[in-house]
DNA sequence: CCGAAGCATTGATATACATCAAAAAAACTA
DNA sequence: TAGTTTTTTTGATGTATATCAATGCTTCGG
């Protein structure tokens, strides 16, 4: 069952198989319905997740009451509200699932508890948090030098799971666009 | 001389004094003149500077030939084209001084051979990851939930450095609209 | 399998901000 | 210090995208 997870940890870090086993047991299954949260407004964030199977998103509320899609994690990855992980202050982004989703849930204690104990963990944080910078860059140079329909179609290109696997409401969230705009889009 | 850098390395690092020398050891003085670039487009970013005097900034081009101002460094900070400094691939940031500088320069290859030696170096280093998608994270949340003019307030509210430092130009490039759109947000 | 709720599409209109243009002010530089 | 370049301001106009509204289409719980 934590097959998946222990092949994550195998390709991504340096962990041998003993310690791949014994930070896997740090790791608890929790299974959760779609358009559940794993966290909510003004919540810390205290977990860090492995999504198994389905999709889990992070996601803002703009004052206006619209969502606007940060990052969308499939099977395979890892989700959490990064910020409010690493700042242990009240978070701004909410987390949930966009799919019936089973992920093994560690905790922040635990999390920082490993990287004191294994360098090999530290390591792994380490790249997971330049993951993350890139990540994060390459959105913003997205928004400020692309417009609508050059986004989409980038995304279109490098990742079309987006496309194919979420609705259009959140894909236009994803993309900073309406629905209505995305809709419009797609038919050129 | 670079007491300044020693000093921003004893109050952001858990290094004792004999290793806050011997760290500052690998940096190197470097002056620039206004308006001369540290890295060019298409560069792989080799060096991250600590800013001793004067005033560095990020940014990016867009296809039109626009000016997006990512980050600003003042003295005492750190600055470089992390995305590039982090994956070694070309930058799509360039680098350059808004006002003739004096930074000090550690290398790539130093930076990396420090992480390896000194856990308290790559402790430092993961900081400074934190830190930087910390930073990224709220410049998107702010482009995405905020207004031109709401964007402007709140920099004037927490960081009006920024605005007393920066000339109309690069401050516009820096929020994300024309200058135009500044000047007339100003007289508001 | 039905009905309600959410989702997608299309059209009409509104708006924040960009673009273009020109003059005034400030900042270099020879 | 004059002269050139760069920056700022102001006005007129343009445009990408949002908003509002109506209709048809899925999905899913009962």
């Amino acid at each position: 069952m934590k097959e998946k997870l222990r092949n994550y940890l195998r390709i991504n870090t340096k962990l041998n198989d003993e310690q791949i086993d014994s930070i896997a047991s740090y790791f608890k299954p929790k299974t959760i319905k779609k358009n559940t949260f794993l966290l909510s407004e003004g919540e810390i964030c205290k977990e860090l997740y492995f999504v198994h199977s389905g999709c889990i998103r992070t996601y803002y509320l703009t004052t206006q009451g619209h969502e606007k899609t940060r990052y969308v994690a499939f099977e395979g990855s890892i989700a959490t509200s990064i910020a409010s992980f690493i700042s242990q202050q009240p978070s701004l982004e909410l987390v949930d699932a966009l799919e019936d989703s089973v992920v093994y849930v560690i905790s922040h204690k635990d999390f920082h508890g490993l990287i004191a104990e294994l360098p090999a963990w530290a390591e792994f944080y380490r790249m997971l948090l330049e993951m993350a910078y890139l990540y994060q860059n390459k959105k913003i140079e997205n928004l400020v030098t692309l417009s609508a329909k050059q986004r989409f179609d980038k995304l279109m290109a490098e990742t079309p799971i987006y496309i194919q696997r979420l609705s259009n409401r959140i894909l236009a969230s994803f993309l900073d666009i309406t629905q209505e705009t995305l809709s419009r889009l797609k038919s050129k």
